[in-house]
DNA sequence: TCTGGGGTCCTAGGACCC
DNA sequence: TCTGGGGTCCTAGGACCC
């Protein structure tokens, strides 16, 4: 029995998430925006309709806001992490094999005994009904191909499969760039070749598109003539990396004040690491100025590797005072920075060091419960020295929903 | 005045070694 | 001092994704 993937997307995952605890909303305007509530990252059918962009400013939509009436929030990810994990975990209930690819979508391995496009309403019905979140449907036998199919479900009722009969006409009627995994620079320089459609994409050679492009686009152009050759990954990897960054409200330009916010941004990654019990071996921090407007520009990366891997918050904040101090200029107006654990190990795989003068068992014990107080009274309730108490930097979120499913004190009320 | 954050993978080129 | 090929490892930057 052949083998069908199947792509279970989040309609406008944010503007839907605001939509369930507010019935009020439906069919009005919404957007949702980014940190310091800078630009905009979702935005309802509603809303697209009115002409707001992916990406647009704030500012530059402001009025466009006011005068239809559109509901513009900051985002608030507790609610959509909290949501997404409602509708996972009811899409569990359809296969076994399903591979979380980001907060709104997955993938799912289907065996075709049933009708595919049948399945996929089903699937519908019971997220709409289970968690109030409307998805879209797409079936096929490639992951790249699912994707495509549920982009045409979303104009077509919410489910939609690719089969050998309709499969030419879909390639068609898209564009390169509409493909998964072609971005805007290959997109353009296909188009150079007179490539525009997925179609004329599975008629080029491999060996040319070896020549030209890395093998990431051969994959994808193997995925879009229905072959699955992207791996499907139950299991995730052990992630490699993460990453704590923010941009300023307001551009620092002290080291203090640079160092207060990379201390904060180093603490919070070593927490992520401690809750997934991974270790780093390396730590990388960069620092710029804004890339928009006429002032200075300065943009700086350094990493190195850590002579024992760690979680320690106060350890690797050792190291990022360090790393700044190198980097650091003064007369600049520093826009973002962040900091990025790289390297990443099991607790259990690491190497001890033979000189290593710390007692890590005290040290770990410490981090534990100060995570632990954190989680029962609220983020940054007990911090390390350092990552300051002014907080020039802190982002800007006024337009912030509830937090209706993961805090008590902001549960929905009924009168 | 105001322009997100967090990831992964691939490649080219340099350093180094035999 | 100059000559050559071939291999590995690392890093920075590019491109892509949501």
């Amino acid at each position: 029995m052949k083998e069908l993937y199947a792509l279970v997307d989040c309609n406008n995952f944010y503007a839907s998430c605001e939509r369930v605890f507010q019935p009020s909303l439906r069919h009005v305007p919404i957007v949702v925006l980014s940190n310091n509530d800078g630009c905009a990252i979702a935005r309802s059918e509603e809303a697209k309709a009115l002409g707001v962009g992916m990406g647009a400013a704030y500012f530059e939509i402001r009025d466009l806001a006011r005068i239809h009436g559109i509901r513009v929030f900051s985002s608030n990810f507790a609610l959509y992490g909290d949501m997404s994990s409602r509708v996972m975990t009811t899409l569990e209930e359809f296969s076994p094999d399903i591979e979380v690819y980001s907060i709104d979508e997955s993938f799912l391995k289907i065996k075709g005994e049933m009708d595919p496009l049948e399945y996929a309403r089903k699937i519908r019905q019971r997220v709409w009904r289970c968690t109030g979140i409307p998805v879209s449907v797409g079936v096929a036998t490639s992951k790249t191909l699912a994707k495509l199919a549920s982009k045409k479900a979303k104009k077509l009722g919410g489910a939609f499969c690719i089969d050998a009969v309709n499969l030419t006409k879909i390639l068609e009627s898209c564009q390169t760039e509409g493909v998964w995994g072609i971005g805007r620079r290959h997109a353009l320089k296909l188009e150079r070749w007179g490539i525009m459609t997925a179609a004329d994409l599975v008629k080029c050679k491999n060996d040319w598109l070896m020549s030209q492009f890395p093998v990431t686009v051969l994959r994808t152009v193997e995925e879009l003539r229905g072959l699955a050759v992207i791996p499907f990954e139950d299991q995730p990897e052990s992630r490699k990396s993460v990453c704590s960054s923010r941009s300023f409200k307001k551009e620092l330009k002290t080291f203090e004040e640079l160092s207060e916010a990379l201390l904060t941004f180093v603490a919070r990654a070593a927490e992520k690491l401690r809750h997934w019990e991974l270790y780093s071996q390396a730590l990388s921090l960069f620092i710029q100025t804004s890339p928009f407007g006429s002032r200075p520009k300065y943009v700086k990366s350094v990493t190195v590797q850590l002579p024992v891997a760690t979680a320690d918050t106060t350890e690797l904040g050792g190291v990022v005072l360090d790393l700044l101090k190198k980097v650091f200029k003064n007369g600049y107006a520093y826009k973002k920075a962040g900091v990025v654990l790289l390297d990443l190990v099991p607790e259990k795989g690491i190497q001890p060091d033979m000189f290593d003068t710390v007692d890590r068992d005290k040290r770990q014990r410490l981090m534990l419960s100060m995570d632990k107080l954190n989680q029962q009274l609220g983020r940054d309730t007990v911090r390390t020295l350092g990552s300051g108490t002014k907080r020039q930097w802190a982002t800007k979120r006024e337009l912030l929903s509830k937090r209706y499913t993961t805090c008590w004190s902001e549960l929905l009320e009924v009168k």
